[in-house]
DNA sequence: ATGAAAGCGCTAACAC
DNA sequence: GTGTTAGCGCTTTCAT
């Protein structure tokens, strides 16, 4: 800690005074332009530290057009999918000198108006846009400044709007074959809302999956679910009525199925000997599960690094034709909620 | 949507073009200042929002020397501890006109200079510091520049520094007497690291608890853990060594807890008819453990809100005389990882 | 009540 | 290689 300069404001032309040179030199120097003379720029530096001296963002901002923003759209910090983008997106954007506004919709449509708006009037460089679902409503605005965008899996691509492509497929098939391996035929599935398209293709990948394994789907067995834990409580009540349980259940995110396993411990259902549970997504919190939850992880990380990078080459590549599109795989991980399908027998008795 | 004008960057100067006004009036119309026409204003507005304008942040926030933006530092996104308090204090700024940059500090006091070099950089108004631990080093550089703070726990209060204090003893005390009165007698204590101020102060309350009521503590039943899930399993390893043991663990935090509850999974240790378990934090995962934990509560809405709003009286008030004074209470949340005492089999000497 | 003009702190031509 | 200077887009006196 050094002794610091508390008078009126520093700015570049205090710098320039006491280091006796010009602003412009200031300027090159703490932008590391190699013109400048070492001794100038040695002297120009040590003035810097002494007083504690740090630019400042907005004016450069202002005048070089270039806010180092990017913004970052979730639908609530509080859904366990999002923390770990989160925290990627800012690790990967500290590195690149880039600041990150984060906004949340909350699932309101004003609220989405208003993040666009935030991001608009703090000109940001790129928006990547993680929540699924609300993405075409509002974005216009943002489209029509070529502000360079960047979605999970949304529909065409566009100049500037790149689109991270899940392939959710993958993951499901292996979820699929992992049951069918350990005997179970009578797998049901809980959706999550229907309207949301992520959710709609993992059904249809579920679907597809047993049908290529000549599995049949009893539709009973689907039940639409919330991605919500009271959803896969209600979802899995539904299927507990059914004359035939399931012996294992797919869940169209990890939250539904934490639900399932809710309701199971009330019903005294064991988990994996009475019932297998997979869930989607992977988030932390399925490793804290008792058991460990079994699910398709769809890697926030990877997503979090796909969507930056997306931005990134968006504004350093002038290049960028149509819009890029990236992919991430899905796949299964094994853990403890899965097991043998219990040899077929009427619904265990319910223990106190 | 209107079709919106699409040529080159539009500011203040062509609204004030196209309506036919100066500058200065555009200003005054969008800040709402009243001494308006409401005649040319309505013609300012139809033309803002016919091109779509948005005032740009940087240009205001440089001319006026108010960035509209606090700082949040929080140790880790993904700690389960904090999303909440982003959530809440992005909530509330929205509302007030602020925007919130958000970084973390993983730990790394690196990461935490580089947090503070952020936050000036892009001038911010005020900084929350949400990191129980690495407060007092780097953080000069903001007291020296009057930037208002906000600690959470932190030693006296200084100019423009603002506290929250945690009266941990409350909820301390219910959970202990809780668990007295549930016939339990051999407590353990599971701390977290003990270099942080919070982890030792429960600690401190808990023996103070424990004595009050006239328990006697076993010196062995108290173990150090981190305040992660993989601490609380070595912790609860090492009380399972005990000759003796425990019918209650209380945990310094909720990862702890739920570090001890694995365990007692693997280990067919039925909770809370074997064990009781007590978490401290009331992370929302708590409630999704199986069974869920009880847990005392140190709201995380409430301390965004507390921080978010120390700040703003801050700014808005010049009054603020030497930083003031926040008080949280913690308190007991009953859920069913707690139980009566299991009988003992053995009874210990009581020496009189 | 409105307009003209002076900056906010910085970068980037452009001269030297 | 270094300095001079004209803005970036806005707010805010200060005149009118």
């Amino acid at each position: 800690m050094l002794a610091q300069y508390c008078g009126p404001p520093m700015d570049i032309r205090e710098i320039a005074k006491r280091a006796k040179v010009s602003t412009a030199t200031v300027s090159r120097t703490i932008n590391r332009v190699p013109s400048v003379n070492p001794q100038l720029a040695r002297r120009v530096w040590s003035v810097v530290e002494e007083l504690g001296y740090y630019p400042n963002t907005q004016a450069r901002a202002l005048v070089s057009g270039k806010s180092r923003i990017f913004g970052l759209i979730v639908s609530e910090i509080t859904n366990p999918f999002f923390p770990e983008i989160v925290q990627v997106f800012e690790n990967i954007a500290v590195q690149h000198g880039y600041e990150i506004l984060l906004t949340s919709t909350v699932h309101d449509p004003k609220r989405m108006e208003i993040s666009v708006r935030r991001m608009i009037e703090r000109r940001v460089e790129g928006v990547a846009v993680m929540t699924f679902g609300m993405e075409e409503l509002v974005l216009e605005d943002l489209k029509l400044r070529n502000v360079p965008l960047v979605f999970v899996d949304v529909g065409p691509s566009r100049a500037h709007v790149s689109n991270i492509r899940i392939d959710y497929l993958h993951g499901i098939r292996q979820a699929v074959q992992h049951l069918a391996a350990l005997r179970h035929e009578r797998i049901a599935f809980i959706t999550g809302p229907l309207q949301l398209r992520s959710a709609a293709t993992r059904q249809q990948c579920f679907l597809h999956c047993m049908e290529e394994i000549g599995l049949t789907v009893d539709p009973k067995l689907i039940v639409e679910g919330d991605h919500t834990m009271e959803g896969g409580m209600v979802a899995f009540s539904q299927l507990l009525k059914q004359p035939v349980m399931p012996t294992a259940v797919l869940c169209s995110n990890d939250m539904t199925a934490i639900g399932v396993m809710r309701r199971c411990h009330e019903e005294g259902i064991l988990i994996p000997r009475d019932l297998s549970v997979v869930g989607f997504d992977d988030i932390r919190m399925a490793q804290f599960m008792l058991p460990p939850l079994t699910t398709i992880q769809m890697s926030q990380a990877e997503l979090a690094r796909l969507a930056f990078h997306a931005l990134l080459s968006e504004v350093q590549n002038e290049s960028a034709p149509n819009g890029a599109e990236y992919f991430l795989k899905t796949s299964l991980v094994l853990r403890e909620s899965t097991g043998l399908a219990p040899s077929r027998k009427s619904r265990p008795e319910k223990s106190g």
